[in-house]
DNA sequence: GCGGATAATCTCGCCTGTCGAGATACTCGA
DNA sequence: TCGAGTATCTCGACAGGCGAGATTATCCGC
């Protein structure tokens, strides 16, 4: 294999995916210190995000559904939401169709909170991308889109996975 | 501000900040998912990664900077080594200069979990990539480089912030 | 309108990860 | 050798997550 206009393409690659990665990796810890910093935990923010990101679509979560997407059990979901309501990040709306049925919206304080957290990121990626032409963001956009497609595939085939595979060293 | 020629161009960044975002979650998700398939937490996984990365730099990793980049502290980071070490992912080593340090290496099994993770990973990242041109991938690239260096600053801010904000509703 | 099946959410007891202060082991300079 | 400083580990307390079962509401056939 000494295709030598490949191996530069080949480090390219890599490298690209290894900033993938890092991406990922620092947006976590992110969210996990600024999670902190306002007395949450990952999990809470992630919520918070889902349950305004659902809202702004104008297709509300329902506490199934927000479990289902963070892949938490239902006990643990009414943990969750009663946490966030108590702290005035959510709120809770009986569905008057379907009254089995729980709409979550966000409260002032969850809208300020996730205002306060998407600023100063929106800020930063901004100033990153006014460096780049409108073609090259087309190219970007197009790069990301396609990413995040395969992303959402590998992350459906890992949660469809057995959870529970043999892996004890001694049988 | 009228300004028609940018609405089309803020959509487009908008859309990638969007992406963005979605991206990091779905890679939260991916590890939480996979980390669970294997009986860790997202916590191990996100360790185990780290160790093997600061080895394959050369630079194995101490159980307290492992702590300090994961941003927990040191009786957890013992209680996480303890996991990892008896599940067989890692292995601590002393060192022989200065014998408070231990050193974190991975193990076998490490290693093949860590493979186990990125293999599939890497196969749908690299599809994405076999669709882009190389000068394409240089803008890609150049795109994520900044991206990482702003997320890291990001990351180092919320860091630095007052841990400890009074945010009580009733004092 | 009534009763059973179904669906969505909530309650409860248990387990595990994390925190943080203090203990322990080691190094280095005087 | 002594003492200050550093790295790691120990331990008790607390909080989040799990998952089975209870609760409340809806749907459908009669």
């Amino acid at each position: 294999m000494y295709r030598r206009r490949d191996s530069q393409r080949d480090q390219l690659v890599a490298e690209i995916a290894n900033e993938l990665r890092q991406y990922s990796v620092d947006a976590q810890h992110i969210g996990h210190a600024f999670a902190g910093l306002h007395g949450l935990n990952p999990t809470d923010l992630h919520a918070l995000i889902a349950v305004m990101d659902a809202e702004l679509l104008g297709t509300p979560l329902t506490p199934g559904r927000l479990g289902e997407q963070l892949n938490i059990s239902s006990g643990s979901v009414t943990a969750l939401v009663d946490r966030l309501e108590r702290a005035g990040h959510i709120r809770r709306d009986r569905d008057t169709a379907d009254r089995r049925k729980v709409f979550l919206h966000y409260a002032d304080r969850g809208a300020a909170l996730a205002m306060e957290f998407f600023q100063p990121l929106g800020r930063r990626t901004d100033r990153v991308m006014a460096d780049f032409s409108d073609a090259e963001l087309e190219i970007v956009h197009r790069f990301m889109t396609t990413m995040v497609t395969a992303m959402r595939e590998y992350r459906d085939a890992v949660r469809a996975a057995r959870p529970d595979p043999p892996r004890r060293p001694a049988g």
